[in-house]
RNA sequence: GGCCCCAUCGUCUAGCGGUCAGGACACCGCCCUCUCAAGGCGGAGACGGGGGUUCAAUUCCCCCUGGGGUCACCA
């Protein structure tokens, strides 16, 4: 059975490329009716940050990728978290030294700085302390940490599915560390043991590990186990080019939530991050996703994160892809971010549908439909001349718009039309000082229809509280 | 710098020896129109360079260039 896993680790925020990876591990593992695992790799206690875990996997649950097995699910495999197996990661490190491919080296971090400074790495000395006396200090309670006995000379070979055979000279492989000091594994010995133990059958990572890739191949080798496929996915890359970081863009994906892109928009344009179509479609769902992968619709060149093309594709969910209802509910905590109430569900819903093809992000709608939930709105500069320009207009047009049983666009437009007629005014020169006044601005819906919407009552207000503020 | 990976419009990409090099975002124009959007139509815009292989290279191979990654008791 295909298993796959995503293993990060809770450092920070949520990050975008955490997302993108487990995209493609999660679409992989169900194509093929497998597992898709979520490992915590918490073994590193300096980076640690409370809070993080949960929101990686909050994150996860968001965008739907929904894992089979992981830290709050559990499973068969677990636990989940790296900082809950050490003393497998202390055995596994043990059996290492028994066959020689591990040795105990006892350096400084401060010797460790000096021997980088002057042999440009660390130079495997430690392999030269007889193993008795490696043990004997150990057993002293020497502080000291376990490296890999890299074979050299000699070349290791690794099979990337994406591109192919890279061969690596052990020469350039360090002798890493395995075990800290502190008795955590290092990524390398606890990501390999993990992967063997969950049964993980295909690694999906980013590139940045490539180059690691040949000491996983070796301690694969060194337990005598089974070497997964690898595939190294691109790294995704910030406008300049570089790898997206935290200087060089925005990486969390709770900031993306916040500015009010959803879920399903950012999770389909990550997967253009890479993957496309084979009909060329660019809105396409997960499942959808599922059933046309294949690795050869995945490219490698480093896609560039896009904040514009994203926005438009959210847009596009928004007037597309969401129904009315779905992106009410999806409004409402921005609305309520933003200090603002809607008398009825109905009302929200006419008023969604009449803004939906104006804006692209939920955090967008009660910027740009705040008249519609109150009367105290700010007049643009623009929208002020357009009302003293059309004050005499508008008095007129006020009256006759009073006389209106209601508001429905069989009443309004008539009217509308035939004032302007009436007055010999081309319609905009009526239609604008006319939404200026209702709502501040000059840009919103058609007017009939937001006629409707508001209601008689509160557009005579609106008119009148507009030739006050001219007049004044 | 060593090693490794990558390379089609500004950006995301299709292409898998013979195509007018296609689509999407962004940009420009037109249409629609009460404004703004949305939508429709059209436009501009790319195979980094040099060698090979081949009847024929964007496509296969090599070199260069460019970009990226990595060289921790971080992942």
């Amino acid at each position: 059975m295909v298993t796959t896993r995503i293993a990060p680790s809770p450092t920070g925020d949520p990050h975008v490329g955490t997302a993108y990876i487990a995209i493609f591990n999660y679409v992989w593992a169900k194509k093929n009716g497998g597992r898709f695992i979520v490992r915590i790799e918490d073994t590193d206690r300096q980076r640690y940050v409370p809070g993080a875990e949960e929101r990686i996997l909050a994150m996860l649950h968001w965008l739907g990728l929904d894992y089979d097995e992981g830290p709050d699910t559990g499973g068969p495999h677990g636990p989940y978290r790296q900082s809950e197996r050490l003393e497998l990661y202390r055995r596994y490190a043990e059996i290492l030294l028994e066959r020689d491919w591990a040795y105990r080296a006892f350096e400084t971090p401060e010797e460790l700085e000096r021997i980088r400074r002057e042999k440009g790495g660390y130079d495997g000395r430690a392999r030269n302390i007889p193993k008795a006396e490696a043990e004997a200090r150990a057993r002293a309670g020497e502080p000291h940490v376990i490296r890999l006995k890299v074979p050299r000379p000699g070349t290791i070979e690794v099979h990337d599915a994406l591109r192919g055979l890279v061969r690596y000279d052990s020469a350039e492989i360090p002798d890493v560390v395995l075990l800290k000091s502190d008795g955590f594994p290092t990524y390398h010995l606890a990501n390999v043991v993990d992967d063997h133990l969950m049964g993980v059958t295909d690694v999906i990572r980013g590139e940045e590990w490539l180059v690691s890739t040949p000491i996983h191949v070796l301690l694969y080798q060194a337990f005598g186990w089974d070497v997964p496929k690898f595939y190294h996915l691109p790294l995704l890359r910030a406008p300049g080019g570089a790898k997206l970081s935290k200087r060089t863009g925005h990486t969390s994906v709770d900031h993306y939530r916040e500015e009010g892109i959803l879920p399903e928009a950012l999770r389909n344009y990550l997967s253009l991050m890479g993957f496309s179509m084979p009909d060329g479609r660019e809105v396409f769902t997960l499942s959808e996703m599922v059933e046309a992968f294949s690795w050869d619709r995945v490219s490698l060149g480093g896609p560039v994160f896009d904040w514009e093309k994203l926005v438009w594709m959210n847009g596009k969910y928004i007037r597309e892809v969401l129904t009315l209802d779905e992106l009410a509910e999806r409004v409402k905590p921005f609305m309520t971010e933003a200090g603002l109430t809607w008398p009825s569900e109905d009302y929200l819903r006419r008023v969604l549908e009449l803004m939906r093809p104006r804006f692209e992000t939920l955090k967008e709608f009660p910027q740009k439909a705040i008249y519609f939930f109150q009367d105290d709105f700010d007049y643009e500069a623009k929208a002020q001349k357009e009302i003293a320009k059309g004050a005499a207009l508008l008095r007129e047009l006020k009256e006759k718009l009073a006389n209106l049983p209601d508001f429905s666009q069989a009443y309004t437009e008539p009217l509308i039309k035939a004032f302007a007629e009436e007055s010999g005014k081309k319609l905009r020169h009526v239609m604008q000082p006319l939404r200026a006044a209702i709502t501040g601005r000059l840009a919103t819906p058609g007017m009939y229809e937001m006629l409707e919407v508001l209601g008689k009552e509160t557009v005579i207000r609106r008119i009148e509280r507009a030739l006050a503020l001219v007049e004044s």
